[in-house]
DNA sequence: TTCCGGCAAT
DNA sequence: ATTGCAGGAA
């Protein structure tokens, strides 16, 4: 009679088979140095392997180590960040490394312990373990929920992860914990280029709002003008022209142009988040 | 729950 | 024009 332990193990042995016939040879997986480990999963947040490529290799180039990154002018951080998308990572994870240094620079390996750090919640966290440390970690996230849901959940709708956790918990093996998550990415990934997307069906999963014309879309846009300033060795960035910039973007895409306020508004909010600063009329990172 | 970037694939 | 991405924080 099949037990519910008999299923388990027949999954772990097919995600194992697919693990294999799929691997993907990874820049960030030839490594186990818990520093670049850490920015290669605090870059690949909700971003693309493909577009993490490269600029992880080039970040390491320029950050190689907590203590580079811990000393590095924060602005030259958020310009080296550009492109990666979600501003707010590249400041999480200065401040973090900021943190370790001060901490004597050991990256730590336990939940708690990262958990602490900014822009390390539960999935990085284990992530870290299982690919710099080898350790035993709980790691869902939209691959291994993918995995999970298509395998062991194949007509469900709506499934929360308080039903996933626990099987995941479950699989984790004694050795070779790397190995195991490098399968469930590799294989959860293949899956979604080949049937409907599994993760749909969680609950989590969420349709994002639209981009073009967003708000998100203004404060990027802020973002760099305020890099712009400081490149051209200005003092900053004027409100005037942040709106004339905003303006422009705005007019051109066939929207209105924002009120000024609603620019001060939104240059205030970045200078709250620790982005830039404000003096008087001018913004400056 | 909502917000946060940007891009390539479709 | 839509979709989804090795999520985290407020």
């Amino acid at each position: 009679m099949a037990s519910e332990s008999d299923e388990l193990a027949r999954f772990i042995d097919k995600v194992r088979r697919e693990g294999e016939r799929l691997y993907r040879d990874l820049p960030w997986r030839r490594t186990r140095d818990p520093y670049a480990v850490w920015v290669s999963e605090a870059m690949l947040q909700q971003t693309q392997v493909s577009r993490v490529d490269g600029r992880w290799q080039r970040w390491l180039a320029r950050f190689p180590s907590v203590e580079a990154l811990a000393a590095a002018d924060q602005a030259d951080v958020l310009a080296e960040w550009q492109g990666l998308g979600y501003n707010r990572r590249a400041l999480a994870l200065k401040r973090a490394a900021e943190a370790v240094a001060d901490q004597g620079g050991e990256v730590p390996s336990s939940v708690d312990a990262l958990v602490k750090l900014p822009g390390i919640g539960p999935a990085t966290a284990a992530g870290i373990r299982a690919f710099a440390f080898d350790l035993p970690a709980v790691y869902l996230e939209t691959n291994v929920r993918t995995v999970f849901l298509h395998e062991l959940f194949p007509e469900a709708e709506d499934v929360p992860d308080s039903a996933v956790r626990p099987l995941v918990e479950a699989c984790v093996p004694d050795r070779d914990v790397r190995g195991w998550y490098y399968a469930l990415l590799d294989y959860g990934a293949w899956l979604k280029r080949t049937v409907p997307n599994p993760s749909r069906r969680s609950r989590t999963h969420a349709r994002q709002s639209r981009f073009e014309g967003s708000r998100r879309q203004k404060r990027a846009a802020l973002v760099r003008l305020l890099l712009e300033a400081r490149e051209a060795g200005l003092p900053g960035l004027s409100l005037d022209d942040a709106v004339a910039a905003l303006g422009a973007q705005e007019t051109g895409a066939g929207r209105p142009e924002p009120a000024p306020a609603d620019v001060e508004g939104l240059l205030d909010e970045l200078a709250a988040e620790g982005f830039c600063q404000r003096t008087g009329l001018f913004w400056a990172c």
